[in-house]
RNA sequence: CGGGAUGUAGCGCAGCCCGGUAGCGCACCUGUUUUGGGAACAGGGGGUCCCAGGUUCGAAUCCUGGUAUCCCGACCA
């Protein structure tokens, strides 16, 4: 039993707030927000890092680093993405201190005040784009495709781990095309990335969508996105890809010369990912008992665990095993900690979501065979010590399968259709869940409905049937269903 | 940024009302016995009681001011 984590049915944020501090995955740390990402967690982040990034290159992207700061004035040039983020800025506005001359400690310099105050990123389109404008001259410098790895700040009212913290990692990629077809392809082609790495290398289903013109990225013309659907009935954004159309290009004045001698604004997209997928990650899968995770992300896969503790026989057989398993490209920890008893380790790994677990005892080599444990069902089973590398090896492939089945059968089961508003309330205030309903694509008719739920549209699936009806509030013509929920 | 609460050992908390040598559980260290689902016993270490001022012979406790965090709202990847 886990005597620690709070069950979900209790509470269910206190269940994820658990799991991320007992599984290892992150500390609060001493200032407001912010979050300390422990090993365990960052391994996690790594692990998506490598993935994520040899798409990126594979797609001829490069990875650059623009800086952390941005000159005020950059940040005011584009009017819908100055409104979008101005609230949430972090600003520095002096560069020195010095001894308090009335005590002890420091105080900001009065006469190290900037010239112009510095904002800490909530994003990096501005700098970018204003760096892109000495880059790009031609048709021949295009398109410019470049990603990088970085962490940003929003100051949050409400941060919750991973999910919304003040400072965040990620990674943002900023494009330069030549023509509108070319960057829609771009930021449609990185909506396809994302939506791949959520659903093979998460597990974690996802609706493709366009979101609305009240949810979309401040200064986009389109803003792709992938929504997750959460084990408490709300909806997570997962990732967005932007199509920015020629906003910024036009605020910092990036022009070149097409192939017929005539000046053009670039066209833009922007894209991101962050640590928040390793939120989506646990609230997918994870269980009373602790993490689970999909076993092509997990920082360790198999733990093989001396019963009761190490012995020359046990220790012999568990080496070779764990050779043959890392021979085949699995991360393997023989555990022969002497302090701690099977029944701890049990528990302390499944906390920490490995994949699959073997116990190995006296017992078992007498007859031959291991005691292997999956973590997502927590099932356990003898398997005979002849074969058993090739046999984790596909149990590794089948709790990855199993994961994603398991998230898209609950995704099913809490997708619901409504047709008046009465329907979508009671769902929404009910066990949640993405609800189908017809909107007649007024922004004022989105934020009655908010108001009345707390759904908001998560977004127009790319997939949307044309489907005549009626608006679930106005009654006025809708052509096709969009996705409700409430969300993270 | 509005409403409420809380800051005492690494973590979780009691003590405060009614001022008098700072405690409990977990964790940690040492030892012994244990060991097939979170071991038991014995001994031990660890504290600017959020900060600053005040009242007092004496403050974790009372008073004033600050500050931080959490919860509920509004705002948001």
């Amino acid at each position: 039993m886990a005597k620690e984590i709070t069950p979900r049915s209790q509470d269910y944020s206190q269940w994820y707030l658990d799991i991320v501090r007992k599984a290892g995955l992150a500390d609060n740390s001493a200032v407001r927000g912010c979050m300390v990402i422990k090993p365990y967690g960052f391994a996690i982040w790594e692990k998506m890092q490598q993935v994520l990034d040899s798409e990126f290159k594979r797609t001829n992207h490069v990875n650059a680093y623009f800086p952390l700061f941005i000159p005020k004035s950059f940040l005011s040039r584009e009017a819908q993405h100055v409104e979008g983020f101005a609230k949430e800025c972090a600003v520095v506005t002096h560069h020195r201190l010095k001894a308090d001359p009335s005590g002890n400690g420091l105080i900001v310099d009065p006469d190290a005040k900037l010239e112009e105050e510095l904002i800490v990123r909530p994003t990096s389109e501005t700098i970018i784009w204003n760096t892109y404008k000495d880059w790009i001259q031609s048709y021949r410098d295009l398109p410019v495709l470049i990603n990088q790895w970085a962490n940003v700040v929003r100051w949050e009212m409400r941060t919750r781990p991973f999910l919304r913290t003040a400072e965040f990692l990620w990674q943002e990629g900023h494009t330069a095309h030549a023509t509108r077809e070319e960057a829609i392809a771009e930021a449609r082609m990185i909506h396809d990335i994302y939506a791949d790495f959520a659903e093979n290398w998460m597990g974690m289903p996802v609706i493709k969508g366009i979101k609305t013109e009240n949810e979309r990225f401040a200064g986009a013309e389109d803003t792709y996105t992938i929504e997750a659907l959460m084990q408490d009935g709300k909806s997570l954004q997962a990732g967005t890809s932007h199509f920015l159309g020629q906003n910024f290009a036009k605020a910092f004045d990036v022009t070149f010369l097409n192939d017929s001698n005539t000046q053009e604004h670039v066209w833009a997209t922007s894209w991101g990912v962050s640590t928040r997928l390793i939120g989506g990650l646990i609230m997918t899968h994870s269980d009373d008992e602790g993490l689970v995770l999909p076993p092509k992300l997990a920082p360790l896969q198999v733990v093989i665990i001396p019963v009761p503790k190490p012995d020359a026989e046990i220790n012999e057989v568990a080496e070779k095993l764990k050779k043959e398993l890392e021979s085949k490209g699995i991360s393997v920890k023989y555990d022969t900690d002497e302090k701690s008893r099977p029944g701890f380790k049990y528990a302390e790994y499944e906390m920490k979501g490995v994949p699959v677990r073997v116990a190995i005892g006296k017992r078992d080599l007498e007859k031959g065979h291991a005691e292997v444990a999956r973590r997502d069902t927590r099932e356990k089973n003898f398997i005979p010590l002849e074969g058993l590398g090739a046999q984790i090896e596909t149990l590794l492939d089948e709790i990855q399968n199993n994961l994603l089945l398991k998230s898209l059968r609950f995704r099913q089961e809490n997708t619901h259709r409504a047709d008046d508003i009465d329907t979508l309330k009671s769902i929404v205030d009910g066990r949640g869940g993405f609800v189908s309903a017809h909107w007649d694509g007024t922004v004022e008719t989105e934020l009655k409905i908010k108001e009345m739920t707390k759904a908001t549209i998560r977004c127009i699936p790319l997939d949307q049937k044309a489907e005549e009806g009626k608006c679930v509030l106005t009654g006025n013509p809708s052509k096709g269903r969009v996705v409700f929920a409430k969300a993270y």
